[in-house]
DNA sequence: AATTTAATGTTAGCAGTGTAAACATGATAG
DNA sequence: CTATCATGTTTACACTGCTAACATTAAATT
């Protein structure tokens, strides 16, 4: 009883592309397997998607989204340091539980973000969000804020990394003092370490 | 007048891969084109790597080498935080400039280096190296020692990713004061920036 | 030195991929 | 009611990773 046109495509073929990316990653993901899922022929997505990079941007723009609304801060309220170790605490644990759509949004996968405007806007407004917070924390230049924004940004962003990474890099010479060891200590007292660093980072 | 055997096949093909992974990204890279380009037929190199990912994985620990060998610190020598800020903007260089090594090495490409022992040896001894300069900056416990460590190589591992990121997120809104320029600047004063960052770390 | 064995190469072929071109269907605008 | 256009299908091409069966030659064993 399945009609000739499916009336819901687009978001179905996003919907899907978004489960099996964070199931899989985004190397495991095919067109045409994205197809059989919605129950339509292999090229019908190519009718909303020109290439799959294409696809790949929509994807990461649903990422950007939900990192975005993670990290938001209610802007009514006065900021304190104690929001902005909050922020940087979603934000990780977005990246850890994430990952797969977390690689997609930040590596190569969508080479020029600017040929996306959604992906643009949605990637754009995390750093926004970050970027309010930081101007209601002091009153700082525009300058110093967006300097701020960068390196809360690069650390929280290489905690993703490294975090990840340390987990599968071996534990010959770990012994409880090792790399995994005390990833997993920072992991489990996110709070504290992001506190740490942005007590220099607030000061300076 | 070139003899059935090649000789030399396995090298040749580690070198070729590293070269057009670096040139066109680990995604471009195919095993057909590599043996075409080593003048060997399809599945030549498959006796001398299982699978892609075996492949991948030697192309990661070339890169852990010569990572390990840019961030390493003469031991003679008495460390001082200059000596971390150095070996904190060497990774940050390697990692802008061999980009695309740099992500095959910290990406999703290769899951599980426990499989592979020589990129398990090459990407520790970069964690070594840093320990090691860590340990004589100042008497402090292994877990402190482990830290440091950790939270610096996410410091600098992030401002690689944001760093690249940055510039290709659109200026939109940029006007001289936004993450673009702001990046820019951080790039170009990567040590100044490192050894705000580190001053904090130091002394915790 | 002769012969067996193992390492390294080739050929042929399967199943899967991204994508383009030509065609089919049906919702919608005139 | 009809023409148009968005959306779907079929077919096809060039490419991919990888396997199996076979060929060649270097190395080990007798």
């Amino acid at each position: 009883m399945k009609s000739y046109h499916h009336g819901n495509l687009k978001q179905e073929l996003i919907d899907c592309a978004c489960r099996l990316c964070e199931r899989d990653g985004y190397t495991k993901l095919s067109i045409r397997s994205l197809a059989k899922e919605s129950g339509v022929s292999q090229t019908a997505p190519y009718r909303h998607f020109e290439t799959k990079e294409t696809l790949y941007a929509s994807v990461a723009t649903e990422g950007f989204k939900k990192l975005s609304k993670a990290c938001h801060i209610d802007a009514d309220k006065k900021i304190t340091k104690k929001h902005l170790v909050e922020i940087g605490c979603n934000y990780i644990e977005f990246g850890l539980k994430n990952a797969n759509t977390y690689d997609l949004m930040f590596g190569t996968a969508v080479g020029n973000f600017a040929e996306y405007p959604e992906l643009l806007e949605s990637a754009n407004s995390t750093y926004e969000n970050m970027r309010l917070s930081f101007s209601k924390l002091a009153s700082d230049s525009d300058e110093v804020i967006a300097f701020k924004c960068i390196t809360l940004w690069s650390m929280v962003h290489g905690l993703v990394g490294i975090l990840r990474k340390v987990q599968v890099v071996g534990d010959d010479f770990d012994e409880g003092v090792g790399p995994i060891s005390t990833a997993s200590v920072i992991a489990t007292n996110l709070e504290d370490h992001l506190d740490k660093v942005l007590t220099g980072l607030i000061q300076s």
